[in-house]
DNA sequence: TTAATTTGCTAAACCGGTTTATAATAATTA
DNA sequence: TAATTATTATAAACCGGTTTAGCAAATTAA
């Protein structure tokens, strides 16, 4: 590694062009019709010496940086977390590295942090989006940058994407606990207007309403704290004593709502209910255990990154959409009236 | 971003030479002696038309690449997650972006990741090191990049560090443990002779030994599933009717413990008490709440960021250690006989 | 035997910056 | 007035690869 060797050393040493052994390194030998003799020379040089072209300099001609930037709401939670691990592990097969940042849903960092991720000519883009960024976005593709959503996407410009069937998985546990006899089902969600959090709404509504039920809505607003969301969550139950079931629209106010369940005296699921969106290794180790609507985590990485290679690979940029279906967990906390 | 102007393109527009644009950009126009007049008329031209520079380019001629690579032994866990999300934040305000990848505590993977980070010009490493890539390290260092290790170091050579003091925070919370009156405490383990996970231990028998009790040691082997290790727990609890309490030496060996003591009928603390190493959400939420030790997270990212920033910026390399105390959050699983 | 083609290889331009060494002019000094 | 010094700017080399265009020699075709 030290004093590294580069292209220009080698053409020295051997008394070859260094375009010869470009061609070699890339496996143009044939193609470029280098002779078996030459090429074996210059193979059996690189090897003994261990030569390893400058990247830079490789990405700097060719424009390919082999780096995928992964811009998710926050690295650190469970979902985020899952989902980096298993995209780095499927990119590294294919020779990729993955850059990534957490854009806190704010956009205008995340309008920043595009900017400085194109920058580093990454060479395609996962991103769960913020709202208003459409513009950046349509100005990444008509840069021709591959780029694909998840988790979200914009209702109202087309782009590729992988999100979970988040009205689907969110009418069906419903209308799970509609048949554990629940009939007062509070729908607990963050204030978002983003599609993620519409769609899940729009399925616990339907749900409710085909089944002649009263939706009942706490809103959290996102600038609430942990202390906070606890506290409001309390005094929404304080407020509606006759609830049997609560779904929460995602884990961490699943964690929350346990906690003031507990504050307010309430056993799950004797006293009252509840399902989960998003798994989370606590659902299955808490007591009770936790029913949840679990996102194919793995599948997701694998269709993020399958869509991108291919895209990556590729002159011409194509769109590709994907709606991967959830899985309901059923657990100890929804059984209560079966 | 469409047909991005090159430096070389701004040369041409305003009949100047290139050299000049370049001082500028960098600031270095009076210690040039560019005049203020075509500074000026450089700059505007800059702002008007949004340019900005290459960083492949850059890097290249410079070597820096302002890329940080993070190697964690798997980055969905949850203090893993944690870190990175500090790390990549503060890492942000110096215009650093992070490269990560998970070593899964494999040695001949990490070996080739640190290869491959290498390979893109990292300006620096911030490793949780596996057993066995002591070499590796090294060679970096010759190589005079900048490697923070954290988590773990080696005993036999000399690196920067960032850990935590796992000796005397285990023993502490031993200590805690014995003033609640337990007496039969097991510590609970993964089958690993890394120096966390030695230190741990440390603190524990020494704790023990101090106050005349018997160490019980439960080591869980590194291959277990989720299921091996709940089974492997329960049976040491049908094993060890006596027990006052547990001590888990990572958090995910307590939430399988949890489930364990679940099986067995048992009550936390009625029954038993528990202690956890790393905290967790999880912990919080649980009832009974769960005693941690725990890490001061975002203290550790900051100081990992220091010293990389540090060696980075600076011709000279430096060895910096930094044992930070962790923190005994008491909750619930620990209150019985107090 | 000569023209056309194939084989084998390379010079030079290019990607887009940084940096060293130096030139041309203006202002001071002797 | 000539020599010296400051000021302002630049040409060219460099970082380390890729790629285009083309040359010379060997082979084949006419």
């Amino acid at each position: 590694m030290k004093n590294k060797l580069s292209i220009n050393d080698i053409a020295k040493a051997l008394q070859v062009s260094k375009t010869t052994i470009s061609f070699i390194l890339n496996g143009k030998a044939e193609e470029k019709r280098i002779s078996k003799d030459l090429t074996e020379r210059v193979i059996k040089f690189i090897k003994e010496n261990d030569f390893r072209p400058n990247q830079l300099a490789k990405s700097l001609s060719t424009g390919k940086t082999f780096t995928i930037g992964l811009m998710v709401e926050k690295i650190s939670d469970y979902f985020f977390a899952q989902i980096a691990y298993h995209v780095e592990e499927l990119a590294n097969k294919s020779g990729y590295k993955i850059i990534y940042c957490s854009t806190e849903n704010d956009t205008q960092k995340t309008k920043e942090l595009i900017k400085l991720f194109a920058e580093r000519h990454v060479d395609g883009f996962i991103i769960t989006p913020p709202v208003g960024i459409e513009k950046e976005i349509k100005d990444l593709m008509q840069n021709d940058i591959p780029v694909v959503l998840f988790d979200r996407f914009f209702t109202d410009f087309n782009t590729s994407y992988v999100v979970m069937d988040n009205y689907e998985s969110t009418y069906k546990a419903i209308n799970y606990l509609i048949t554990t006899k629940c009939a007062n089902i509070a729908f607990i969600e963050l204030e978002s207007d983003q599609n993620q959090m519409t769609e899940r709404k729009r399925g616990y509504v339907n749900a409710m309403n085909e089944n002649r039920l009263t939706s009942n809505i706490l809103r959290i607003p996102f600038s609430n704290d942990k202390k906070q969301t606890i506290l409001q969550i309390t005094s929404f139950l304080a407020d509606n004593i006759q609830l049997d079931a609560l779904f929460f629209a995602t884990n961490y106010l699943t964690m929350h709502g346990i906690k003031a369940i507990h504050n307010r005296g309430l056993k799950i699921p004797h006293d009252i209910s509840i399902v989960a969106f998003d798994d989370h290794d606590f659902f299955d180790i808490y007591t009770p255990s936790i029913t949840a609507v679990a996102q194919p985590i793995q599948e997701m990485a694998q269709q993020l990154i399958n869509i991108l290679l291919n895209d990556m690979s590729s002159r011409k940029r194509t769109i590709q959409q994907k709606v991967v279906p959830a899985k309901l967990i059923l657990r100890d906390s929804t059984t209560r009236k079966i």
